[in-house]
DNA sequence: ATACTATGTGTATAGACAACACTAAGTAAT
DNA sequence: ATTACTTAGTGTTGTCTATACACATAGTAT
């Protein structure tokens, strides 16, 4: 099965590549954070960019981005989720790439050690509103990727990727004002959180200056649809 | 600037290609079609396959989405919009090629005189529920537009690429129910409708047998987002 | 014992959604 | 002109959901 003579227009013309680039969130002290990389090399020299590759010939999409978050912060089992695709002739000024973007989300900085590669100088968390110009389409991708997360966490169970295994529902109010940018009412939060029936308790907060919170677990992380805030 | 030099990765492996695929819904007596082409080369000849092609260098991804659907039915200025990417490995037997995937919809087939191509023998119509088993993962894709046209008919004005200038409440909720596969009442649809403030009168159906309806206009096309069904 | 701090709890009001059946305005046939 | 036929057009009620709002509770620290 020869292509060329399968598929006749396929050398007629110069095609196009794809890479993948990742917007990975945190919260980190009580601010939504994304990882952030310092290139090495030019165009972007020395700029910020969000981590990212190209996609192998052997890897599916998913798996190329499953690979850099593991080379990048040296985890699996996280959630990730694809975003858009970003493909504007000059998106990258010395080559024709085409960007599949993912969304991924990290619910505790403890176990991570951020990993630099050979074409990063350096990679670290940066809180959401202090980040500046990036490379590329860099700030369009995260625009959108913030935007998607905003949204699920409005209508799906999204937020059990960024709480611990334990949690009261003081720490998930806040993580959805940080990530919504806006307070809630304590009373109808709670109500609807536990009408929702997506968590169960788990022991008691211990040795805090007040009164101690009741903790609770998701009875599954599995991304469901449902209408929160 | 020489890319070698400053991006030292790029010649270590293997890297993969992109092309775009086409989901083009239309409105066919009553029924909710899809354009489907039945392919002339291996390894899916005689096939039927959403129509696509591959990304070339010059262009970006939804010109190029654009540019199929020029060259497929003629017609441009049609609502369009990129829903996913689908990069698995073996998606297609033949080349490595991952598929960014457009929704398309096309208000009336009156003026759409369908075109084939070198690759395709045949372009045609086809109602939903008659398409089988699709060359490469189009099923997949399918299904995913499918479900994408059905979620943004409930929260977007997105229904206003299906119908004619001119239209009823009527035909409209027909269409509605077309896409969503049940009836919805008719006084909540039309008091729904009107309140949206989305439509404005325009004139009065004429030369029916029975008692004419009113007929409306959408006062813009942009795509808004708003509680729907 | 008192101060401090975050937890935890209920009610009332307004708006949205769902269920439901009959009259109105035109054409066609007699 | 009357009648039959067909689709258009119209309101009300009950239920559920979202929102707004304030004080008592259970711990630790002094």
């Amino acid at each position: 099965m020869n292509k060329k003579e399968k598929k006749p227009e396929f050398e007629k013309y110069e095609y196009s590549s794809a890479a993948v680039d990742l917007v990975i969130f945190s919260i980190i002290n009580g601010e939504l954070n994304v990882l952030l990389t310092k290139m090495k090399y030019k165009p972007f020299e020395g700029k910020l960019a969000l981590p990212g590759g190209r996609i192998r010939v052997h890897e599916s999409v998913d798996e190329c981005a499953k690979r850099e978050i593991k080379e990048k912060v040296g985890v699996k089992d996280i959630y990730i989720e694809q975003l858009y695709s970003f493909g504007d002739v000059k998106r990258d000024p010395s080559v024709r790439i085409i960007s599949v973007s993912y969304l991924a989300l990290v619910d505790s900085i403890d176990n991570i050690k951020l990993e630099t590669t050979e074409k990063y100088e350096k990679i670290y968390w940066t809180p959401i509103n202090k980040v500046s110009k990036l490379a590329y389409d860099h700030n369009k991708i995260l625009k959108y990727a913030l935007f998607r997360l905003k949204s699920k966490l409005i209508y799906t169970n999204i937020v059990c990727n960024l709480l611990p295994k334990k949690f009261s529902l003081s720490e998930m109010q806040k993580v959805h004002e940080i990530i919504l940018g806006r307070k809630l009412d304590k009373r109808n939060f709670r109500k609807k959180v536990l009408t929702l029936d997506l968590i169960k308790e788990a022991g008691r907060e211990v040795g805090v200056p007040h009164r101690p919170s009741k903790l609770y677990s998701f009875k599954t992380k599995k991304l469901m649809i449902i209408e929160m805030f």
